[in-house]
DNA sequence: AAGTGGTCTAGACCACTGT
DNA sequence: CAGTGGTCTAGACCACTTT
């Protein structure tokens, strides 16, 4: 079976990355089926007149996404299992929505406090500075979900309670010029407080699971900390580990 | 200041690595402080005698790993943060060993049985036929932490259980040939049965931190399964994530 | 022996950032 | 404007795997 690829030279889009989207699609959509091989490195870029460099960092990509295995002396195959996407820094919220769960928040707390001890120290920021504190809600179909504690150092933002209710905390973020770049999670479990779990409806002493999140920018600032609860029985945490050859 | 940075022709490590190693190092050792400059690639490949796509790949590696950040027209720099290593696809036995714990195994079962049908669906083999099923249970000074079921398929492994206690699953899977690749993961809480609490001395009814994993090789085959129980109060999962760009 | 990916070179032009 | 990284080319040689 030949498979059909072509670039456009007229195109933004980097050359590279056109033929990279267009194998990711062929083997999202079956076109290259898994354990297939992609017929050799020169042959490709000979037939796409591309430059052998150019094909291999587009190879590279999917490679470094886990889509595709390159074995000297053999060649570059699909991989065989369904590889989902790797966990992203994405936001509980952005979860929900790609679930179709439809989220709603419920802002508890949006104010400016003093920095406690623990705080201070994820955000570097003196102790009993000022920081914005927010605490949400998040109900999915009408059930409480998970309670949100977050931290963010001043300036950065402008929380807004209307515009917290209606999106993310990452969307805005986002869309206020940051670059997420990386964070630092803890993932545990423990049992509800009497105050958790009036707030999430569970009973008291029932099970809960936490994270806790330190998100730096491109210039390793600390944006964002947060103290997560989760209802085990509404949320779990779901993900791909690829392996660093 | 002015970074020593060489490279050894005669070496069989490639360039670009070595290259890598030595910025990394650098970085770790506090000589490339964060926010600093590296130098652009041109002056940088002239200096040692490479090539610019030479440099750039190593600095590209160094980017992966979030140790750098690049900006065009700007330059490459130094993450600001204290970025640890990113989540590994490592066991609880690596893990324990890493942070001085001295872990134990107690090898509770090993056995052939026959695949249910969430193993059978998990590891892609018919529902019914034989599966390996190891059950242990992890000590650290002498207090149980966790419980690890895991089912194999057969014909991978020997698994025998004096190595079993001796090293970590992952570390046998390795010497075995077996190149893992990727693992879908899914981590929870839940309630702590009657069984479950005594085994690991808890009250029946405490929270457990809950792992599934399912690990593929590099042809995308599974080669394990595992439904793994956590004391909270003993573990809990830590790592750093990157945005992919 | 033939074919594959892994590495490397010495250039080139462009897009973006800062002054 | 000058300087940076982003992309791209057309070669080359080597190491490894399979036949």
């Amino acid at each position: 079976m030949r498979l059909e690829l072509s670039v456009d030279r007229s195109s933004p889009v980097p050359l590279y990355f056109q033929l990279s989207q267009q194998l990711e699609a062929a083997i999202e959509h079956g076109t290259l089926t898994p354990g297939s091989l992609l017929g050799n490195e020169i042959e490709l870029a000979a037939r796409l007149g591309l430059s052998r460099p150019t094909v291999r960092q587009a190879i590279q990509s999917l490679v470094d996404k886990g889509l595709l295995v390159r074995r000297r002396g053999v060649g570059t195959q699909v991989v065989h299992s369904q590889v989902k996407r790797p966990l992203e820094l994405s936001s509980l919220f952005d979860d929900l929505e790609a679930a179709g769960q439809r989220p709603a928040t419920r802002v508890l707390v949006n104010a400016v406090v003093p920095a406690t001890a623990e705080v201070a120290a994820a955000l570097a920021v003196p102790e009993g500075s000022e920081v914005h504190r927010v605490e949400r809600l998040r109900l999915a179909h009408g059930e409480p979900m998970a309670y949100l504690c977050n931290h963010l150092p001043p300036g950065l933002l402008d929380l807004d309670t209307a515009q917290l209710e209606a999106t993310g905390l990452y969307r805005m973020m986002r869309s206020a010029g940051l670059t997420l770049h990386s964070a630092r999670q803890s993932i545990g479990a423990r049992a509800a407080t009497a105050a958790e779990a009036e707030r999430l409806t569970e009973p008291e002493g029932a099970p809960l699971l936490t994270m806790r999140r330190t998100t730096f920018d491109d210039t390793g600032r600390a944006v964002e900390f947060g103290d997560h609860i989760y209802r085990p029985s509404r949320y779990a945490f779901e993900f791909q580990l690829l392996v660093r050859p």
